[in-house]
DNA sequence: ATATTATATCGTATAAATACGATATAAAGG
DNA sequence: CCTTTATATCGTATTTATACGATATAATAT
C-alpha cells in the first residue's frame, strides 16, 4: 500500500527551522523534572548544579542530563566558575517561544 | 546513599494540577507529527480524520493515536458525524496555555 | 603532589513513545 | 442483510527517553 502525501490547499507557512525549534522547546518543557528545574531557576537564578541536585528527588547524573537538554534548546544558559557551574533561564528563548506560540496559534 | 530533598527558600507556587496540565500540553506539542496536525487544523478546521491521514506521511492507525493524545490534553476536540470524525483546535486550551506560559515565565 | 569537591559523561537497564498491520466497531449504502 | 467506508483500538516491534552507578575531568584545597 503506497502513501501519497497530498498537498493541502492552504497550509500554514512556518519556517522549518523555527518549527523544529518550537518542537524542541516544547519537548523540553514537557517533562516534570525539567519543568521543576526551570521553575527553580526562576526563583534561584545563577544557582549551581549542586543546588538543583539537592532540590530534586533524582540522581546527580540524571539532573546533569536534564540540564544538558535544557541547554541544548537554549532554555537555560550555564557558565563554569572554577569547579562549579552556574545556570540561568534564557529570557530571550522564553520570550521567543511565547511570542511564536502566540503568533502560530 | 540517602537523598534528602531540601526545601528551597522561595520556590514558585504553581497549582499542581495546572503544572501537570502545562507539562502534558507541552509534551503533546513536542512531537513533529502532532505539531503538523495542529497546524493543519488551523487552516482546515472541522476536517475529518481521513483528510489528516492523507496529509501526513504516516499510517492511519498512528494518526489516530496522535489525535487521541491531542484530544486527551484537550488541544483538539472531535465530533463523530455518521462514520466520520471531525476535528477542531480547542481555542480555550491554546489561550490557557499561552497565558499560563506567559504568567509563569 | 595528593586529596577533595563539583560536575559532566559513559555504559547500560528499564520505561515510555512511536510506528505498523490486523482487527473491531459502527454508520451508510446497495 | 451484506458490503463498503471511516475510524478507533489491539498487539507488538522498534526507537527514544529516562534513570542510575561508575568513572572521567578539572579546579581548588591541603
Amino acid at each position: 500500500m503506497e502513501k501519497a502525501k497530498s498537498k493541502a490547499c492552504c497550509t500554514l507557512d512556518l519556517n522549518t527551522e523555527e518549527q523544529t525549534r518550537m518542537i524542541h522547546i516544547s519537548k523540553a518543557l514537557g517533562n516534570p523534572i525539567r519543568f521543576e528545574i526551570l521553575k527553580f531557576l526562576l526563583t534561584h537564578p545563577g544557582c549551581i548544579t549542586g543546588d538543583i541536585v539537592k532540590y530534586l528527588p533524582i540522581a546527580q547524573a540524571t539532573t546533569s542530563q536534564h540540564l544538558k537538554v535544557l541547554k541544548e534548546c537554549r532554555l537555560i544558559e550555564g557558565e563554569i566558575e572554577g569547579t562549579k557551574s552556574c545556570y540561568w533561564l534564557n529570557e530571550q528563548t522564553l520570550l521567543w517561544y511565547k511570542s511564536k506560540i502566540a503568533e502560530i496559534f
